[in-house]
DNA sequence: TCTGGGGTCCTAGGACCC
DNA sequence: TCTGGGGTCCTAGGACCC
């Protein structure tokens, strides 16, 4: 989907549109109704916390406001623009109405998060029609069939790119945006992919990209001609065979239609750092928040899990995990911050605290776990009582 | 101007077992 | 008395993605 979350608070907010429009931060800044009638915005260059832009319009990319990057430092760039607050329950909503909408022509789908999927088409009605002397008319036709049962069912655009793989799809989908639609055949992927930088790679990211930019390759012809042994020595022997497959276009995974969530989790970014002695207090409640959350969680999706585990981040960014493994899955706040607490135990709290987070891991379906659950709550109580002179800091 | 929140997968060491 | 080989599970950290 195009720069989703920003599209559907334009179909919200029509009169935003072509506007320089920034979605990020905290609920704070959502739009109020002035005595006009008039719909008031907050504007980027009035933010001031920690947030970051999850979503900026094409408007706004134009000023250099990109997703991920800190609205601080998009406020500098973009004073003016329009900044409003994420409303996940809205983009999942149009998450659901687009996938169905896709589904309804190609039932064979894979989740890719809120705003994107893998569609395999080769078993679709069509796909492999001939149209006029277009070998490749039949998957043509059925992309812009989905691109307009996308708009029909939600208002918003999409961009797609149908190659013989996911990993070139991926890469060709984004060769048009917004709005766009890319073919490429497996003869000729090459001209266009090829000379693209090799971080448009989905699974070269920032570290292995500037390893490779160093080592002297920055296209993906560069790291198609790259000495597979030049690679291994910079790279693990898988990571650096994988890179040779990719840029060659080689891409053998299927589009998996089904799978299990492996882990949940809460976790939270505090406007100021916080110190384990003397914010004890309000640690203590956001924790207990955080496995209230992952409860309902559980709750909500039928699960429960083995494995809890904590997430801290220190000011200056380093980031402690710990984890402890039980004998019986849980799933209640209680038994969750409990096994939680112990994990804190292991950390060294003399540095002040910027984000707070609660895991949930080696899941399983709620309803055997269901039982088990009750047995392992009444075994838990004595523990918990005790709890209060254990627990030293939070 | 410091960097959200929710995930997956991989690596590597150590415990433990046969 | 200086030390095999294979397997699984647990834990911690890190890269990467949406």
């Amino acid at each position: 989907m195009d720069a989703f979350y920003a599209s559907v608070e334009l179909l919200r907010y029509p009169e935003l549109q072509g506007l320089p429009v920034v979605v990020g931060g905290r609920r704070a800044h959502a739009p109020t109704l002035g005595e006009d009638g008039q719909r008031r915005f907050a504007l980027l260059g009035d933010y001031s916390g920690r947030g970051v832009a999850t979503t900026a319009t094409y408007a706004a990319r134009a000023l250099g406001v990109h997703s991920g990057m800190g609205l601080m430092k998009a406020a500098l760039l973009a004073p003016q623009a329009i900044l409003l607050p994420a409303d996940f329950e809205a983009y999942r909503h149009y998450s659901r109405l687009f996938k169905a909408a896709v589904r309804d022509i190609a039932p064979h789908i894979e989740d890719r998060g809120i705003d994107e999927i893998y569609i395999d088409l080769s078993e679709v009605p069509g796909a492999h029609d001939t149209v006029g002397h277009d070998p490749l008319g039949g998957v043509r036709a059925l992309a812009r069939e989905i691109k307009s049962a996308v708009l029909r069912a939600t208002g918003l655009s999409c961009s797609i790119g149908v190659t013989p793989n996911k990993l070139l799809s991926k890469i060709a989908s984004e060769l048009d945006k917004p709005n766009g639609l890319t073919v490429l055949a497996a003869e000729d992927w090459r001209e266009r992919i090829w000379p693209l930088p090799l971080r448009r790679i989905n699974g070269i990211g920032p570290k292995a990209g500037a390893k490779l930019q160093a080592l002297g390759l920055h296209s993906i012809a560069d790291l198609a001609a790259a000495p597979p042994l030049l690679l291994r020595q910079h790279f693990g022997p898988s990571y650096s065979a994988w890179l040779h497959e990719a840029a060659h276009g080689r891409d053998e995974r299927p589009v998996v239609t089904h799978s299990e969530p492996v882990s949940l989790s809460r976790e939270t970014t505090f406007e100021r750092d916080l110190h384990a002695q003397r914010d004890r207090p309000q640690l203590s409640a956001v924790f207990t928040q955080l496995c209230q959350q992952l409860e309902g969680d559980l709750a909500r999706k039928g699960y429960a899990g083995r494995t809890v585990g904590i997430k801290l981040r220190f000011e200056g960014f380093r980031t402690v995990t710990r984890d402890l493994t039980l004998r019986e899955p849980v799933s209640s706040a209680s038994q969750i911050r409990q096994a939680a607490g112990q994990c804190l135990k292991r950390v060294d709290l003399s540095d002040r605290i910027r984000l707070l987070g609660v895991r949930v891991s080696k899941l399983c379906r709620n309803a055997d776990g269901a039982a088990q659950n009750a047995a392992v709550t009444a075994a838990a109580a004595p523990k918990d009582a005790a709890q209060p002179q254990s627990l030293p800091l939070f």
